[in-house]
DNA sequence: TTTTATAAAAATGTAGATATTTTTATAAGC
DNA sequence: GCTTATAAAAATATCTACATTTTTATAAAA
């Protein structure tokens, strides 16, 4: 019998938890990360604490100098841009090889998954439809992803996605609770399956790159309104 | 006046040291890093070296288990054309990129680096063959990408140049040495020069992918030559 | 052979010592 | 007075050594 994953140590709790903290914006783009407040905010020494950290500046979601300590990595419309436009890139080019090489199961899978994306109504919550949509949403994505059968690809398509997601999660608040705009991303979502199931890979490919561009204008605005840049 | 980088901590020799061995095949796939034996080698204390393995895992260099320590990665065939085939698609999409972005100084740069390549001759030792050549040849190709003029593009491009670091060193061994392969090689670089001075990008991509894939026929015979896999 | 008990080895975590940077206070020069 | 330079103090980061927990290896018993 495979042993299940055991006590995991306390440097991988640290780590899950305080990128979350970054990436739900706890702290500020570039505030400094002192080490006896971090001892505090997440109970434990500065062993497994530092070794977090080292992997979240690998990931580059947090910077380090020596000798003076560790700050959140700093955010701009500069990067934004980049890394919205680095990740449509890659995308067109992920979605440009799974049509080429996906499978029947590939297809069944975006349907699937289509489906459950456009499902997603009357939810009590707020919090739970932000969770609920956006899991949904990236498994639909994920889906066709999939398709280039590549994990190495799809690694770098992972890694791109959590350089993102602080971004992301502006966007995110603002287009779930607005009736409006996910309807227009439910339309965008039923003509980019019915291109990709068509396998028409050039129109395919050029909605994907333009779906995934549509957020950089809001969270634009957002961060100009918060201050942030 | 920028104050000059100071004293760098004990994690970060260790992390490009410990980098540079795995790389270099000192350490065999899947081996085991024990700490003891790391702190010995290394003349450190656990703490940094916990540091240095934690942003290798980040890389996928090292593989960790929760309380049973960490290991090498492991190698493979199957790993070997995944990783490449990535490449070679992702370097595509970059140089189609720039080919559409490139200014006049791209273009002044490739050729400036091509001739370097193309002069790489008559050197005393092996060793320093290898060393001048790759850097040369490193630099040719990251004069193209550049084009692209994505920084996060390009930090996915160097990402999985890293992971195929290891393999292409086996790749480096067979062909510097080899007359006949450089001067493939030198044939090749220069087609694939001449394509993209001419903005071809149809030809110069596929041609770029081409000569990505090159050397996984050598590689494959290599690893298992060596027992490596 | 398989299981269980025991001992050794290894990984992980904590606390305190050391070195570095940053801040604050003080004094000198313009 | 205002700025700049210097020195002491505080805060902070880093490292090592030791203590604890967990895993692995070994040997005895079923």
């Amino acid at each position: 019998m495979t042993r299940a994953s055991p006590r995991p140590n306390l440097a991988i709790g640290a780590y899950r938890h305080l990128k979350r903290d970054i990436i739900r914006g706890v702290y500020t783009p570039g505030e400094k990360l002192r080490m006896s407040d971090l001892k505090t905010r997440y109970d434990l020494g500065v062993g497994p604490m530092r070794e977090a950290l080292s992997q979240l500046v690998s990931e580059r979601l947090v910077t380090a100098v020596s000798q003076r300590g560790y700050r959140v990595a700093e955010m701009s419309i500069k990067e934004l841009e980049d890394l919205y436009d680095a990740r449509a890139q890659l995308e067109g080019l992920v979605l440009e090889l799974a049509i080429a090489r996906g499978g029947d199961d590939w297809e069944a899978q975006i349907l699937a998954k289509a489906h459950a994306l456009s499902k997603v109504v009357e939810v009590h919550s707020a919090d739970e439809m932000l969770d609920i949509w956006d899991t949904r949403h990236q498994a639909f994505h994920g889906a066709i992803a999939a398709g280039c059968d590549s994990p190495h690809l799809l690694q770098t398509r992972a890694w791109l996605f959590d350089q993102a997601e602080r971004y992301r999660h502006l966007w995110l608040c603002q287009t779930v609770f607005s009736a409006e705009a996910l309807d227009a991303k439910r339309r965008e979502h039923a003509a980019l399956t019915d291109a990709i199931l068509a396998r028409d890979a050039a129109k395919a490919c050029t909605m994907m790159r333009e779906h995934l561009m549509t957020p950089v204008p809001i969270i634009k605005e957002v961060l100009s309104e918060q201050g942030l840049v």
